[in-house]
DNA sequence: GTAAACCTGGCA
DNA sequence: TGCCAGGTTTAC
């Protein structure tokens, strides 16, 4: 599901729901391979109340008010999602986890593949986890982001924008979206470009990212807000998913290449 | 660098 | 039946 638009308005959902509750009751139906197991994982944060939400890349920061943090990531089809009316008895096929922080409130994490993970972390392992990752593209300066990329020379532009410790929170689709607009072809090698196209890239970079943040992220699979919602940014998509499709620009068929083991759009004619 | 691994479901 | 999927890590 996540990139950093997707990550970041589930980030702000959940904070605005559950800052400063208490968790009363977790049930644990199924873990993932990294998700802590049974009875140590619930004795860990029941009781524990919750200062707020954080986000750094695509890693959700749950701070309690005691100084303790879980840290959670989505990977590729993790979800919370509040349950709202009567509370959910039965889990269903993919739910992991149920938190309950009040009679109104109870939150259900699922993941189908399994890839997602929540953790306690020390304060050293938070540190550690957090702290290789390259600036957050919303609030570094355009210069800043376009001398990380330059330091990737010799590898290909998308590579680079995928790198999260080159600049945090772009993926797969972002990285081809950004691309298209800067008119830059994924398979260039970052030190062919020249100083302005990296430059025009960081722009478009901060550009699209805030555009799918307002519209709460894109849901051109199966992403969805902790509302249960769609996000809207799949109706501006240049590029991704468009295979085949008319680019919005020329109208030339838009392709669909391997680049850096991911699949990758791109208009011939648009991006040089 | 590139491939494979984690896991499940959907689609051609 | 086989291939692909928004992410990331680990191994040749």
């Amino acid at each position: 599901m996540p990139e950093l638009p997707e990550v970041e308005t589930v980030r702000r959902q959940l904070h605005e729901r559950i800052a400063g509750k208490t968790i009363r009751e977790v049930s644990i139906f199924k873990t993932g391979r990294e998700t802590p197991v049974g009875s140590k994982f619930v004795q860990a944060i029941v009781g524990r109340r919750l200062k707020g939400v954080e986000r750094r890349a695509k890693v959700l920061v749950f701070r309690f008010d005691d100084g303790g943090v879980m840290l959670g990531h989505l990977k590729m089809t993790g979800k919370f999602v509040f349950v709202t009316g009567s509370r959910r008895v039965t889990p269903e096929k993919h739910d992991r986890i149920f938190f309950v922080f009040d009679s109104k409130t109870h939150l259900v994490w699922s993941d189908v593949r399994k890839f997602g993970y929540l953790k306690i972390a020390t304060a050293g392992e938070t540190l550690a986890a957090l702290s290789h990752y390259g600036p957050e593209p919303l609030e570094a300066k355009p210069a800043e982001l376009a001398e990380r990329l330059k330091r990737k020379s010799s590898r290909t532009i998308k590579a680079a924008l995928l790198d999260q410790t080159v600049i945090a929170g772009i993926g797969n689709i972002y990285a081809d979206e950004a691309l298209f607009r800067a008119g830059i072809r994924p398979t260039r090698k970052v030190n062919k470009l020249t100083d302005d196209e990296r430059l025009l890239l960081a722009k478009h970079i901060k550009k699209v990212l805030a555009q799918s943040l307002a519209q709460k992220g894109t849901s051109s699979n199966d992403y969805i807000d902790t509302e249960g919602e769609k996000g809207g940014f799949q109706n501006f998509l240049r590029v991704y998913g468009r295979e085949g499709d008319p680019c919005r620009t020329c109208k030339n068929s838009i392709k669909k290449i391997l680049t850096a083991q991911r699949g990758t759009h791109y208009c011939v004619s648009c991006q040089k």
